[in-house]
Parts: structure tokens; C-alpha cells; sequence
DNA sequence: GTAGAAATAT
DNA sequence: CATATTTCTA
């Protein structure tokens, strides 16, 4: 575990040249390093962390101090304590933002066929920005904070309770991630059922304010997971260094550079500096008042997941508000998900609009995404839904279960934001809904993925002819390419 | 206050 | 230029 922070540190170093002293705070001592780790660190290192070098070792300390290591290790493992004490619920403000977004499929209850397909969890991770804003903030920041933000987050992020079905499959994607990420996590912690609420704004410019407008709610009064999901961690993510701050995982041809980013955003901080009265920094001048939140990046779970909901809610009930909470991502706003809705829409028009020889359509996004089958159609005739219906509740997130979707074979088994973008992979999106009344029709998916067989139609119409079916539409997207 | 569209910004 | 955010209107 400490290897990747070690890792870490270094790639600040490297990148941010003497910026070092900002992660300090963050950084172990000698005495919190186990021995064995210290014992890496070279000398030049371990003086820029305070810390003395370490005597050379003869086998039998080495051994020893292994062995005291892993004992050690395992507590903190298995210890529900080293849980409890991460800040979960703290709110990261600070810098260098690391961001870990993790999605894992949890089957919370004891469902053992929960399947938690093959996917794994992404984790998007940034490293700390070299705005000029660095320095500022490394001094001004309060006490609090001092922890390296990244694996707590990571840890955090992971949920992989997945208590009973959990499959090597899982336990591989776990392996990985903590391998990657280090420590994390990853005991099936009780916590029965939480969203696990990874709030952390990607802290690319450090607006690192929290989630704090609309969707604290979350938490409160809706059920805890859509499909059995956990609450998704932030979204915001940072990509290593391409700086283009595009969803596009290609080339960073259109970057702009990471100056672009720092911009106006060199202020954001005040909003937090909080209480701790600390002198408030020099910002003051800078405060422009403009405080933007991170722009968000819809990367492929994301959007599943926004798909998930929309097919979930019918494009009947599919508002932003509700696919938000649906969808359940932590940070995720209000304003996001509509902005996103409504080039979904666009991009469901289009399609429709020309089905048959569409242009490639560049959506890769979304055209990686398989439509739910349901999209509209279903939900309209299901309109009066709460009559007898075991099924939806209106505007109410349903606790349904949500077996495997995405899941089987189809996959990644890991995902990891640095990864190119898996446009490729589709994503069997929404099955198994639970059987809706007086379902109608009946799309069948084929098997394979590979062929989606998709209903749509135009969302115009969705409104306002809703009954007829003239407008229906059957399409098909693309056939898996992968790419 | 929210949804949706249009205007901006990056 | 594409995409996300912000603003504006109903």
C-alpha cells in the first residue's frame, strides 16, 4: 500500500517540482510508515518527508519487521475501527484532489444471483493540480485535512460489500484496485446497506466545494441504492494529465492546456476555509465570486447509470430531479442531469429521426450505451402505474432489485478512468425489470449483447401521443464495436 | 421551484 | 468543435 503513495509522492515531485511541502501534511512520518516500507523509501525521499533514513537491515530485522508489518496490515484490515475512522463523510476540500470514483455493484441483500458483472469499479484518480493555487493553499489550508485525500477515497469508493455474491470475479476486481490504489478498503463493511457517500469534488480546480446544494438530500430520503447499486461516487474526475477536460477519452487534441483550468477557479476555497477562523487567505482579490463547479464528465458508467434511470423511470417520468436521485451519484446536481438529459434527447430524436442510414454518429457515449428497452412505450402504457401495480412507484425511487445488469460476460472486469473509455463495450443495459402489469409488448434482448434490439421514438411524441404506437420504433444500434 | 431550451463557456 | 454549464422562460 505504501508503494503507491510512495508513488505518489513522487510524481508530485516530479510534477510540481518543489511543491512537495503541500502534500507533507499528508504524507506519513517515519513512525507511521511500517517498517518495512520505510525501509524503501531512498534517503534523498525520506529527508523531503522528515524522516530518517533507515539503517540497512539485516535479514533477520527485515524479517521481523515483515512479519510486523502484516500483522499489522491485518488489523487494520479487519478492523471495523480503521473504517469508522476514515472521513467518510467528510467533506474533501482540499487540494490535489484525487479523485476516486468507484462504481460496485453491490448486492446488499443476500440476493446470491446478484451478479455482479464485470464491472469492476472505475477509479479515477488525479493527481494534484499545479495551479498556482497550490501554494496558496498549502499554507493557508486550515489544520484540518492533512490526509492524502486518494485512498480514502478509493477506499471509500469501493464498496465492495457485496456480501454473498461476491464472485472471484469481484474478489479479482478487488485485488486490482488495491493493488492500484492501495490500502482501500474493501472489507465488506457492514454498514448495512449506506450509499457509502464518497462526496469529494474532483478537486481540479479545487472547487471543491461539496455536493451541497441539492443533493445532500440523497442520503436522506431516498432508498439508498437504485438497482441495488451503491451510491456512486462523485463523478468528478480528473484524467492524468491530458488536461482536455472533455469526456472524450481520445487524444487531447482539443486541449486546451491545464492553464485553461486553472483559471478564474484560482478562488474557490473561501467557501470552505470554514470556521477554523483561520487567517483567510489572500484569496479575497480573487474570490470571483465564480466558484464553477467542476465540469463534469459523463463518462460510460455514468451514463449507464443515467440511462439506467431514465429507462427505470419511463421518459414519461424521467425528469432531471428524479433521474438525479435515481441515479444516485453523489455530486452530482440537478442541472447536470438535465443538461445531459437533454442531449439525450436530441441524441434519441436524431436517432429516430434517421434510423436507417444515421451517420456514424459520433455519440460514442451514448451509442455504447444501449437504450433500455423500455424507454418510454412501456411506461406510457404503464401510466397509471400505482393502480395494482407492484411495479414503479411514480415519481419514487424503487428499491427494486437490480440484478446483474451489465453485468455477465459482456463487462469489463475492471475499469479504471485511465483506461481509455470502453466505448466499445455494451452494456446490457436494464433487464430485468420487474415484470410490469400489463406489459404489453415485449422486447426481447438478444442474448448476445452484441445486437441490441431497442425501442425509441421520438420524445415528442412520448408526450404527447403517448397511447398510440404508430410512433414506436424499433432500433437497433450498432453492433457492439468494439473499439 | 422545476423542466426544457437556448446561450455561453471551456 | 463537442460537450458541459449557465441563463432564461414557461
Amino acid at each position: 500500500m505504501h508503494a503507491c503513495e510512495r508513488r505518489r509522492v513522487v510524481d508530485m515531485t516530479m510534477k510540481d517540482g518543489d511543491h512537495v511541502v503541500e502534500w507533507n501534511p499528508g504524507l506519513p512520518t517515519g513512525e507511521e510508515l511500517n517498517p518495512t516500507s520505510k525501509s524503501l523509501i531512498s534517503l534523498v525521499l525520506a529527508s523531503g518527508l522528515s524522516m530518517k533514513p533507515e539503517p540497512l537491515k539485516t535479514a533477520a530485522d527485515v524479517s521481523g519487521e515483515s512479519r510486523a508489518s502484516f500483522l499489522d496490515s491485518q488489523v487494520q484490515r479487519f478492523s471495523p475501527m480503521s473504517f469508522e475512522a476514515l472521513p467518510l463523510f467528510k467533506e474533501r476540500k482540499d487540494a490535489g484532489s484525487f479523485v476516486c470514483a468507484s462504481e460496485v455493484r453491490d448486492d446488499g441483500g443476500g440476493r446470491g444471483d446478484g451478479h455482479v458483472g464485470g464491472r469492476g469499479g472505475s477509479i479515477a484518480t488525479g493527481e494534484g493540480r499545479s495551479d498556482a493555487r497550490g501554494e496558496v493553499r498549502g499554507e493557508t489550508r486550515g489544520a484540518e485535512e492533512p490526509e492524502i485525500e486518494a485512498e480514502v477515497e478509493v477506499g471509500l469508493g469501493l464498496g465492495l460489500g457485496s456480501g454473498g455474491g461476491g464472485r472471484d470475479n469481484d474478489r479479482a476486481t478487488v485485488a486490482e484496485k488495491q493493488n492500484c490504489c492501495s490500502h482501500s478498503a474493501s472489507y465488506s463493511h457492514g454498514h448495512g446497506g449506506h450509499p457509502m457517500p464518497t462526496v469529494f469534488r474532483g478537486g481540479s480546480d479545487g472547487t471543491s466545494h461539496q455536493p451541497s446544494e441539492g443533493r445532500s438530500e440523497h442520503s436522506s430520503g431516498l432508498p439508498f441504492m437504485m438497482n441495488g447499486l451503491p451510491a456512486y461516487g462523485s463523478p468528478y474526475e480528473r484524467r492524468p494529465d491530458s488536461s482536455s477536460y472533455g469526456g472524450r477519452g481520445d487524444d487531447s487534441s482539443k486541449g486546451g492546456g491545464c492553464a485553461k483550468n486553472a483559471r478564474k477557479l484560482a478562488d474557490s476555497d473561501f467557501e470552505d476555509t470554514d470556521s477554523g477562523g483561520g487567517p483567510v487567505n489572500s484569496n479575497e482579490e480573487t474570490n470571483a465570486r465564480t466558484l464553477k463547479r467542476p465540469r463534469l464528465v459523463w463518462t460510460p458508467q455514468l451514463h449507464k447509470r443515467f440511462v439506467d434511470a431514465v429507462g427505470h423511470l419511463g421518459i414519461k417520468n424521467a425528469v432531471p430531479k428524479t433521474i438525479m436521485q435515481l441515479m444516485n451519484v453523489e455530486g452530482l446536481t440537478r442541472e447536470n442531469v438535465a443538461s445531459h438529459l437533454q442531449k439525450y434527447r436530441l441524441y434519441l430524436k436524431r436517432m429516430q429521426g434517421l434510423s436507417s442510414d444515421g451517420p456514424p454518429a459520433n455519440d460514442q457515449l451514448f451509442s455504447s450505451t444501449p437504450l433500455p428497452p423500455n424507454l418510454g412505450l412501456h411506461y406510457m402504457a404503464n401510466q397509471r402505474e400505482d393502480v395494482g401495480g407492484p411495479s414503479f412507484p411514480p415519481a419514487t425511487v424503487p428499491p427494486m432489485p437490480y440484478k446483474g445488469v451489465g453485468g455477465g460476460p459482456l463487462g469489463p472486469a475492471h475499469f479504471s478512468v485511465y483506461d481509455r473509455m470502453p466505448y466499445g463495450v455494451v452494456n446490457r443495459g436494464f433487464l430485468q425489470r420487474p415484470p410490469m402489469k400489463d406489459r404489453t409488448e415485449h422486447i426481447s434482448e438478444s442474448e448476445n449483447g452484441n445486437h441490441q434490439s431497442v425501442l425509441s421514438q421520438n420524445h415528442h411524441s412520448y408526450m404527447e401521443k403517448r397511447a398510440n404506437s404508430p410512433e414506436k420504433r424499433l432500433l437497433s444500434l450498432f453492433p457492439t464495436s468494439s473499439r
